[in-house]
Parts: structure tokens; sequence; C-alpha cells
RNA sequence: GGCGUUGUAGCUCAGUUGGUUAGAGCGCCGCCCUGUCACGGCGGAGGUCGUGGGUUCGAGUCCCAUCAACGUCGCCA
């Protein structure tokens, strides 16, 4: 190679390298061929920069004028100032070119099936299936850029915290509880099988019974559950876990990792501390445990309001406290016409509601689908509590307390879309705390809300026999706008109490040994108190990025049916490999 | 598995109450062009209208089925 030319990236040339020899290496991103003069934007990842081919380069000039989008090449030349007049402001590199002296074309390329120098956006299947190509757009070199600052971030805040990294393995032992797992054959001991982890939650519990003290860990982990626009089957967590705390410390560990980060990783500098909601307060005034907090437009209870009046419904719901009549103010609402309600009213019915009724507040009365039950002194009242005025709109969903609040929190999620409240840009953080440790399930069993190894609130032990569902649990979640970012608990260390638990969500102790064992085991030697937390880190760099969809902030994600597009897997096995594992497909795959 | 949205040129999309030869922009190909940067000018190629069936004199348009993608519910210790 000739060393006289300096190798340097395409967005970095500037005023100051005019004269320097230098050479370049990229994508043909665009050229402009004016017939005896061809301008070509070479791109790497860096940026872009002009190169210029002039007609007195005989055998150069000739070459590049077959240069086409994306071919691959190298240029050489010096540095100089355009011309008076033809600068690019719109470029970093826009005051500077480079004269080509040289041109060597590293590699040609099919058309492209899309324009990568475009914003146009392709649909994400062609995307995907060309992901490479993807790939070299801004915004997927942006977010990928963010979501590696991130986990550096991470790492570097843990480190100089005293967390050490610690890989725990892929292959490990099923369990049934919880999400399906992807399971891996043996070969060696046919019949058998590995599961990928669904998270490292056990084997972080037993690095603390190891007295590893304070772990963390970029973790790979698998679900076999169907892939959702926040959610894959193979994602990552930020998965942490320290000995000798209690809730709070967990919480405060963890909040300041997230400053830090976001500090580093954005510039963003977000609250201290953080706000704190317990699992109650957010259903009662969200109506959900993830609650969207950059905007208000809380959930208010009004029905001791229609108590005893006209509007039968309310009236009777009323009646008990197993029920809420929920008042959602709509800013704006009362310009909405009766089809724009009728609209909304069948959107609460996707969202499971039986009905919905509203009023439009004016100056000149109340108007919309319960208007004639509501009198001046209501219309005063609903004004108070939900801060309404003119103008405004009112919602109600009235029902047994659970759906009503669904319901409402869902609507508070579409209004605050449609008034253009749920900024990408903001971060509104909060913990919501207090869970249960246990919730009943449709069969009427009892599971557990977060996992079987969260321990209770200290001195609610007694309340498991006698009544279970009432136990608070030392569980926590971080949320993001509206996204849960993980959870985190204070765990169970004693191998007697954790038994119990097992025991009370109806494993019998051959379960328990069968599929646990070996951990309770481990708790029998000197378990030491520790909990911690697991974020999901597709997530956060979603939401660090202000996409709406966890794909764009990852590499090679997979699509809606669980499938890679551009590899085609999943994807059938030669013969041989099924006959080593000792696999037989009974019904042979469709097409 | 349920529900919703979408499927028309390589890409992004338009296509009226069913009516002659299905369009636009970008991209692509050819020719011209020495200061462009979304270069420009002229010309051109390119379509099983996702697939299958039906209604009709006639279907991109209406009906049924089906496939795919996305969103969502179920599911997600």
């Amino acid at each position: 190679m000739d060393n006289s030319f300096a190798r340097v990236s395409c967005g970095a040339i500037t005023i100051a390298d005019e004269g320097r020899s230098v050479e370049l290496a990229g994508w043909v991103h665009r050229r402009r061929d004016h017939g005896g003069l061809i301008f070509i934007d070479v791109r790497d990842r860096d940026g872009i920069t002009q190169v210029t081919f002039d007609p007195s380069m005989n055998e150069v000039f000739t070459r590049a004028e077959t240069l086409r989008s994306e071919f691959v090449v190298r240029v050489r030349g010096s540095v100089r100032r355009r011309p008076a007049g033809t600068e690019n402001a719109k470029l970093a590199t826009g005051e500077v070119e480079v004269p080509a002296a040289q041109l060597e074309i590293l590699n040609e390329s099919k058309t492209p099936p899309f324009v990568i120098a475009s914003d146009e956006e392709p649909a994400e299947e062609l995307r995907l299936r060309y992901r490479y190509l993807d790939l070299r757009r801004p915004r997927m070199q942006r977010n990928l850029t963010i979501r590696h600052r991130i986990i550096k971030a991470m790492r570097d805040y843990f480190d100089e915290h005293g967390f050490i990294e610690i890989e725990t393995p892929n292959l490990i032992k099923p369990t049934p509880e919880g999400a399906r797992d992807y399971l891996v054959p043996s070969r060696v001991h046919q019949g058998t099988f590995y599961a990928l982890p669904q998270s490292p939650q056990i084997l972080k519990q037993i690095l603390m019974i190891g007295g590893l003290g304070r772990y963390m860990q970029i973790a790979r982990c698998f679900r076999d559950e169907d892939p959702r626009a926040d959610r894959q089957p193979e994602f990552t967590q930020l998965d942490v876990e320290l000995t000798f705390v209690q809730q709070d410390d967990v919480i405060e560990v963890m909040e300041d990792a997230m400053r830090s980060v976001w500090q580093r990783a954005l510039d963003e500098t977000i609250p201290d501390p953080l706000p704190r909601l317990t699992y109650a307060e957010a259903m009662r005034r969200y109506g959900s445990d993830k609650p969207d907090l950059r905007f208000d437009l809380e959930l208010m209870d009004v029905a001791e309001l229609f108590a005893g009046g006209g509007f039968g419904l309310f009236a009777g719901l009323a009646e008990s406290d197993a029920n809420r009549v929920i008042a959602l103010r709509w800013p704006g609402g009362a310009a909405l016409s009766r089809r724009d309600f009728d609209a909304v009213t069948e959107l609460a019915k996707t969202f499971g509601a039986k009905g919905l009724a509203y009023i439009s507040l004016a100056a000149d009365g109340v108007k919309g689908s319960i208007a004639r039950f509501v009198d001046d002194a209501l219309a005063a009242k609903l004004r108070e509590r939900t801060g309404a005025q003119d103008g405004d709109a009112i919602l109600f969903v009235g029902d047994a307390s659970r759906d009503a609040t669904d319901v409402a929190g869902r609507l508070r999620l579409e209004i605050g879309d449609r008034l253009g409240l749920r900024d990408p840009k903001a971060f509104a953080f909060c913990w919501v705390l207090g869970f249960p440790l246990f919730e009943r399930e449709d069969d009427g069993t009892i599971t557990f809300t977060h996992h079987p190894f969260t321990a209770p609130l200290p001195g609610q032990e007694a309340l498991f026999d006698t009544d279970p569902l009432a136990i608070t649990a030392q569980h926590y979640d971080l949320v993001l706008n509206g996204y849960e970012l993980g959870s985190g608990s204070i765990r169970n260390h004693t191998a007697d109490f954790q038994r119990k638990v097992f025991r009370r969500l109806g494993l019998t102790d051959e379960q328990i040994e069968d599929r646990f064992g070996f951990f309770m085991e481990a708790l029998t030697y000197g378990a030491p108190p520790h909990g911690g937390m697991a974020l999901g880190l597709d997530r956060v760099a979603m939401l660090a990025c202000g996409e709406s969809n966890i794909r764009d902030v990852t590499a090679f994600p997979k699509n809606q049916a669980a499938r890679d597009v551009m590899m085609d897997a999943p994807s059938t096995v030669p013969d041989q490999s099924l006959k080593d594992l000792g696999i037989t497909i009974v019904e042979p795959p469709k097409t």
C-alpha cells in the first residue's frame, strides 16, 4: 500500500485537512454524473465525503463512469477546498472535496431492492430480508450505536461500584413454570433436553450463595412465546444481584445506575430520586401497573356522585365497593362529533368494555350520551372532580373494579396518543412497589405474581395459611413511559420458607425435589439474604432511541412469527442430525 | 388460536358508483450535459393488481376462502 495516503473516515475530513493526501474507503452513496464531471458521495459509518472525477484523469474518469449505488470503492487524492459558492452546508464535510487521483473498485453491487440513500421507509419484511442493506442506513447505525453506549455505560457503572460480570450457561435445566422453554435435545443423553434460560434467575441466586456478593451480566434470555412490538423470543437482560441488601438498597443502586446510563449514553439528566407508586395507587390513578407518567389525565372515581341518581347503571354500580365508575377528562373533547365518540366506544369495546358513557362540556350546557342524567349540580361536581372545563369531554367507564380499571387505563393512553402527550423524547421513569405476592388464576388456583423466589414483606408470613392473596411482596418494577423495563425482588433465602412458597403454589414435595432439588439444597448451606433485578435491555434501548419497536434496536430480530427471514430460520435439518439425537418427526412440516 | 390493518411496477403509493390500453414519484437502462449535492434534459424498459374460487356482459374495485406482514388479545416464572 502507498503509505503517502492517510486513511481517513468519510465523516471526518475538514478544511484543516486541505492539501492532505488521503485515502477514503466506503460505499457509493450517490452519484451525480455531469458527463464532463462526475461527483460521487462516498459513505462510511462516520459520514459522507464528496469525491470528484475530472476527464483529464483519463483512466480514472472512465472507471468512475461505471460506478453505481453501493459499489465499494477506495479513492485516493488530495483534500481541497471546494470552489467558492459550491460549499454544501448540509454536509459536515461540505467545505471540502477529494478530487480522485486513483480509484479502485473493491466490489460491485447489484441494484439494491431499496434505496439506501433515501428517507423512504421500505416494508419491514424487506428490511429484515435484506438486513445488511437496512443496517447501512443512518437510523439503524444510530440506534445500534446508542445501544452500544447504553451497554457500555451499564458495564462501566457496575464495574465502578464493585460488581463483577459473570457469565452463566445457556444450556440449563428445563423449568415447566412460567413461559415455554426453548428446548435443546441432548445427543449424548438421547431423549433428554436442555432448556435455554428464560433468565439466569436461579443461577444468579446460586452465585450469591457462592459468595460472589455483587453480580451483573448482560445476559441473553429465551422465551418461546409469541413476539410483540416490545417482545422478542430471544432478548437481552441487564441482570443484577447483591447480597445483604434490602429492597431500598437494590432500588437505589438500580436507579443510580439508570441515571448514570442516561447521562453517559444520552447526555440526559433524569430525576433523583425517581418517583415511587404503589401497585394499588398505580392501578387506581392510571389503570395500569406500568403507568405512563409523561402526562396526567388521571382516572377519577366518581361512583358516589351517581349513587341514588337517575342513571340506573352507575347508581347500581355505586352500591358495591367491588365496582368502579371512572371518569376520564378529555381536554378539548367537546369538539368531537357523535361519530368520533361512537368510534371511541367501539375502541373501548375492543378493550373489553361493555359500553362507554360520555358528556361534553360547553358554555351552553352539557351534551352527550348521559347528559340527561347530569344536572347542574352533578356537572359542577364532575368538573371539580376531574378538572374538566368548557370545551372538554368526560368519558365514563363503569364496571367491576378490575375491568373498569383496565379499560379506563387503556382509554387514558389513547387520549394521550391523540393529544400528542406521549413524546418519544421525554423520559418519565417511576418505581411501582407493593405488588401482591400471589394472584388468583382464572381457574381459581394461586400463582405467583413475579416468580416463586420473591420474598414477602417481613412480618406477613403468618398470612400464608389464612389469606395468601393479601401478602405483599418485596417486589419492585421499574417503569418508563408506560413500559415495564424490568422487575426485581428480595429473594427467599431459607430452604424452609422457599419450600413453603412452593407448596402454597401447589407443588408436591416430589415436584419440588425434581425441579428445584439442587437449588433447595444450595439454600441449606448458608445462603445469605439477597436480592436483585433484571431490566429488559432491548426495551431500554428502544425507548432511549425514541423507537416504538424493539426490532429497530436489534441487529437481527425475528419477525412476528418468530422467524429470521434473512437466514430463513428455523429450518429442517438433515435426517442424520435427527438420528444422532434420537428424534423422529411424527408429522412432517407442511410445504 | 381470536380480532384489526395492510397487500397494485424494484421501492413508496394513487386508482371515483364495477366499464376501453392500470398510473405517479423515486429507482433502473440508454443518450446528452464541467460545479452538482434530491443535479438537470430527452428517451425507454418494467405489472399473474398476494393466491384460489365466486358474482357479473365486464372485477384492481363486490363476495367467499386462503397466504403473508404488521398491530393487538390469549400467552409472556
